[in-house]
DNA sequence: TATGAATGAGGTTTCATTCAT
DNA sequence: TATGAATGAAACCTCATTCAT
């Protein structure tokens, strides 16, 4: 009797992953596009040119695929943002970068984004989106207390509040900029970062 | 030969007027909690204590309910900043009160703030909802318009995509702190509008 | 104590008939119209100015209201056909008479014509309906053995058959002409009877 | 690199067509036997052993199901009239094939008749039903023209008019042989074109 | 005599999901 | 690895009907 080989090569696994890579990618592009609910298995499917029965093959469910997806580009943020808190950059340099990183990131990711809007995500994804949101916050925080403790930052200064404006900030440039070109984006993120830093009052100051 | 009266008085009119009334404000709170697609029938059924079925003796369709609440709602939200145009006050003091009447407003009429995130809402009703979006955008302009004319903003400020930072900010807060006390909220609404109007930057300025 | 009065005086009586035959009226109208199931209530209801509710003070259900309808219009096509039998006209001026008559009736009365059709009436109605219908095709059929008695019909003349064929071109006709002014009926009604009673063909004959 | 293969095999269409043929038959028949409005989607999908949601597999909508089965059907109505139109025939046995074939047909394609009954039609699809009703119609009205050319009809023949008697005729005999066997069919039939012909009267001619 | 308000059954449709092939 | 075919739950909506007022 012939030896049982294993069913799955490492060659077929790489080859898996990458398909399943695939699956993932069409998976975000349509939750970003469209919403977790509005999108359908089937605008999933075509994007890969299958039938909406052969995603199954890859994934549990549509909300295990949310997961990952969020999973996956949250890390991507969070690590992002990670690298600049350990820069030793003026705090405007930092608020500049990370802006322009969150609004070049959405434009592929834009999954993330929504994770911050608790509307639009099931119950079983929230927990974890949270989590991942939390973890964001937590970065910028961190950034800014740096700035305070360096004396970049006015005195009333509360982290935590300005994070939640400049995300606010952030996924409200996602919402109206989403179909333009990214020189326009990269225009608006300049002036959100100007008014973010500077105010938009005349220089009494 | 006897006189034939109305079929309806005035009193049951007022009544039944009122009845529908109660029905808008549950959509309202239910399209705000869940979005428009989110949003079952049975919700809003539910939050009046009727069946589902019978909702269809007050509204037309699941769309026309939202149509009307984001009319009602629009229409308060563009006569308040009107007002607030024709006031004569020192352009910090409007983005403040202004701040402050969107967030307030959305507390109630939080579905209005969906009308400026294209996703979460039907087709038919859209060119309606960026109609009275469009309105509300353009008042913010013309304040800031206004002040600009005066003096008060800095060289560079850019009204239109000023207005479109500080809705992100108000609509961003509203995600946020949807469930909390009206105290925390006009907390956060005052902070906003400082980093808004000063920046968050100390005043080597 | 005053005496105890019978709550219905023949008056009262009278009218509320009247208000009921006004009911029935509607109701034979909006079912000719539309078809039993197609019909609504609020159809009904609308061509007497009240709501759908207030029906059910005259009315069973739809379907009772169904039954008397057919029943009123069906007594009248049977009266007027057993008068048109028991009169002495050679049988080429009844079948005119006679096709006249049931398109001219049917013009107000159009709910009968779907009493033939079993499709468009519910169980309920149908046993009495077709027991109506059975009398008026005895009662053409018993128009023309008469005239086969007297030899004004063809030898080979079926007269089951062709009491379905005259049936049949009148309920078409109803079909296709409805809309139509009634002079252009009575055209119509006029040609139809002429090409039953003598056939389309060239006079070889 | 490996060869792409189609998809779909040709096989596979065809099989795949072949149930969606199934489809459309349990939708006629549906259809012809209750009438559009009252046939429900759960009637077909019974018919067909399966649930009426995964009809839609098959099927945008009911009414393009019907949309779909008129064309059909009225497709082989229209060839059929047309091929007797070119035949060198009497008109007698013109018309006696005509009707044979209508009832015929009818029997299994019955929601053609259908189209000929404004009543029974949803709006969307009456343009496209009354069109090919008028195709059908005007096949028989140059059926008719033609034996006028030729001196085989009465002087006052009115093709229009005779045309629609014809039909109704025809598709009045259908609405009561409906259940009947075929064989029972075609002596109706026969016995109708008779009297269209020659007209019920004893021959005085 | 009619209204206002609701019910509840049933209809069409969508969609995530399953599974044999 | 994907398809074809179906399920079943849930959604929106319609409408005959009821009943207190």
């Amino acid at each position: 009797m012939p030896l049982k080989l294993p069913l799955t090569s490492p060659y077929k696994e790489r080859k898996r992953d990458r398909r399943r890579d695939q699956v993932m990618a069409a998976a975000a592009a349509v939750f970003a596009e469209k919403g977790y609910h509005e999108a359908t298995t089937k605008d999933i499917a075509d994007r890969l040119g299958i039938l909406p029965g052969s995603l199954y093959y890859y994934i549990d469910s549509k909300e295990a695929a949310l997961l990952e997806v969020c999973r996956r580009h949250g890390a991507v943020f969070n690590a992002n943002l990670q690298k600049l808190l350990e820069q030793d950059l003026p705090i405007a340099d930092k608020v500049r970068a990370g802006i322009a990183l969150h609004l070049m990131n959405n434009r592929l990711d834009l999954v993330y984004s929504f994770a911050f809007s608790h509307r639009a995500l099931p119950d079983a994804v929230l927990p974890e989106m949270r989590a991942l949101s939390r973890e964001y916050q937590r970065l910028w925080e961190a950034i800014f207390r740096r700035a305070m403790a360096q004396g970049e930052l006015r005195r009333d200064f509360d982290a935590h509040v300005a994070t939640r404006a400049l995300l606010a900030l952030c996924n409200g440039a996602i919402d109206w900029y989403e179909k333009k070109p990214a020189a326009e984006i990269a225009r608006i993120a300049k002036k959100f970062a100007g008014y973010f830093l500077d105010g938009i009052l005349a220089d009494a100051r």
